[in-house]
DNA sequence: TGCCTATACCTTGCGACGCAAGGTACCTTG
DNA sequence: CAAGGTACCTTGCGTCGCAAGGTATAGGCA
């Protein structure tokens, strides 16, 4: 694995949970789709054995919901939307966020 | 642990080093002082278990090195300083971050 | 001298999670 | 009915922040 992949790897973590919370509360969409939103995303890119164990811990915590629907072509497809407590997770995290990114510029110098 | 800071402490992976690797930048620090340093620098709250292992990863990467010296009361102290390697790193990361930073702040929209 | 406290450094064990790799099932097409 | 594409999921590994606990040095004070 190269350092910057590496580099990157540890920055998502913690984000990536809360960038698939903002992406569903915009439209209902299922795993394959995540990951290729988050890849052209910009910075996010990752992969399915990220993302499936990821969407089942949201559904263990009541942060999605999910519903199987036939595909035009090909095998059904799973698709998540938010749920309430998704939601208010997310708005929470928004704040959490900002703060957290005004102290790392800070820090680095590299606000504004 | 609180749910907070659980969710800060997946945050710090990855940003804390280079946090320690700008403080360092300034001027050289010891171990308790860095953590203080990141603690009342806001949103960095660690931990002594954090920052030793840190530190010596840090040393056996060749980023930071380090001289005992004695302290005006009470056991010597192992100061750190930016290597060259560290210097680089650091200018890597900061524009790492920023990419990563606008990215997470588009998907999250908390741009601006 | 002997004890107590403060400061500073370090280690151990654990848990969380992103990821590569591998596997299963469904559907379409020739 | 075989081959290929799509979509879902699991296993095992490595990393790293952290709580808790441990060791050593120095100064204060009886």
């Amino acid at each position: 694995m190269s350092d910057d992949a590496a580099l990157t790897t540890a920055l998502r973590r913690g984000t990536i949970e809360y960038c698939v919370l903002a992406l569903l509360d915009k439209r209902e969409l299922y795993g394959v789709e995540l990951v290729q939103q988050l890849s052209t995303g910009l910075g996010m890119t990752t992969s399915e054995g990220t993302m499936y164990p990821l969407l089942s811990r949201l559904r263990r915590n009541g942060r999605i919901a999910t519903t199987w629907r036939e595909a035009p072509a090909g095998p059904p497809r799973r698709y998540y939307t938010l749920t309430p407590d998704g939601e208010a997770a997310l708005t929470h995290f928004r704040t959490e966020w900002v703060v957290f990114r005004s102290g790392v510029d800070r820090i680095l110098g590299t606000e504004l």
